[in-house]
DNA sequence: AGAATGAGCGAACAGTTGTAAGCTAAAGTG
DNA sequence: CACTTTAGCTTACAACTGTTCGCTCATTCT
């Protein structure tokens, strides 16, 4: 095996050590780099030949979730077309998301609140690319000054995100009631942004 | 000095030492037995006469910091009878609150998806006491389902306490801004409401 | 007065942590 | 082939952590 390839290897062995270490009990923070390099199957100071510290594993976990996260907004799409309900079909999708990979949400929504600047910001950029992405499609569909869209689309992304949240803590029974919660929640915001000076398109 | 005054003399040096080492950096979980007790001005092994472990002053915590926000509502109420207008004044008065103490509103934003479940509940039972409160007043002043009017509570509050978030990592010159979407945000919703088989009341 | 209580202390223990230094051995290079 | 590079290892250290034990001594109770 090339030299590379192994290093890429065990790289990828410390990154999902940390990832399966994440869990409702265990943040980011609690981790520690002897437990992770054990998991991983290496010795403590080896870690060091891929990362500099935690901070920077840290921050490559947080690209990784933004990544699943916008994979996640392209298989939205797909649906969308054959489905139609947008709203619906949107916040299900992100529903399944936040379920079947709950550690990967749970890094996304307590870093956003965490102790690192670096982290903080990281996150808020991968949630402003769906800001950013929703307001495209709100500005399409209306007519609307951009500050509005983007207003609109930041409160969409914040509801739907709690709800995620909410989940996390409620049992399955419950996740179709979160979901049309939300619907409904996101619907009133539409509504109420089309009656305050906003016109449907065409 | 009684015993039983300089007990809670000694107890209330403890809540206060911890409470002064949250910041942005910080976090309760990351706070040390140790450091609390020092800075309490007791040794290490003195603080189990008050509380069993860490989990026990960090409830205490949460406990205190939502008292404080329900003596803001308090507060929010009456200005809101002397100024008239209810959502800028509720914002305004909670990013005060927020930029007055942040430290306080920061453990209960970071504990709402922290790594305990004590924890978690406890916030969430705080956020509770608001969201009856504001879906109470909602039931008041229109006439809808109470499911709905929950509904329509849990948003706003969800919208606001982001705003809260928002405004930690911002610069102050922020502040108006934050506050005047947050409130755009929240007349969308209750427009929407309004217009989905809600009626204003009278 | 005398006894009981209990807040606070110092010393000590076993466990963990991050990280530095220096070695080995395999892969890459000329 | 000899030479360099480097991922990974072992050992080691100093700094912390939470917690147990047994003591003191001022307050409280009888």
């Amino acid at each position: 095996m090339s030299r590379a390839e192994q290093k890429e290897r065990t790289r990828r062995a410390i990154i999902n050590a940390a990832f399966s270490q994440l869990s409702a009990d265990k943040s980011f923070a609690s981790l520690s780099l002897r437990e992770v390099a054990r998991e991983a199957g290496i010795a403590p100071t080896s870690f060091y030949r891929h990362f500099a510290d935690m901070d920077e594993l840290g921050l490559t976990l947080v690209d990784e979730a933004g990544l699943m996260l916008r994979q996640l907004m392209r298989q939205a799409r797909q649906r969308i077309e054959k489905n139609g309900s947008v709203i619906r079909t949107s916040i299900e999708t992100f529903m399944e998301f936040v379920t079947g990979n709950s550690n990967v949400f749970r890094l996304l929504l307590r870093e956003r609140s965490g102790t690192s600047a670096a982290f903080r910001g990281a996150v808020a950029r991968e949630i402003q690319h769906f800001v950013a992405e929703l307001a495209e499609y709100l500005r399409k569909e209306t007519i609307c000054p951009d500050e509005l869209a983007r207003a609109q689309a930041e409160a969409m992304v914040i509801l739907v995100f709690h709800a995620g949240a909410d989940a996390l803590d409620a049992p399955p029974e419950q996740y179709s009631y979160l979901t049309s919660r939300t619907i409904t929640q996101l619907r009133w915001l539409t509504h109420g942004a089309a009656g305050s000076g906003r016109k449907p398109k065409g």
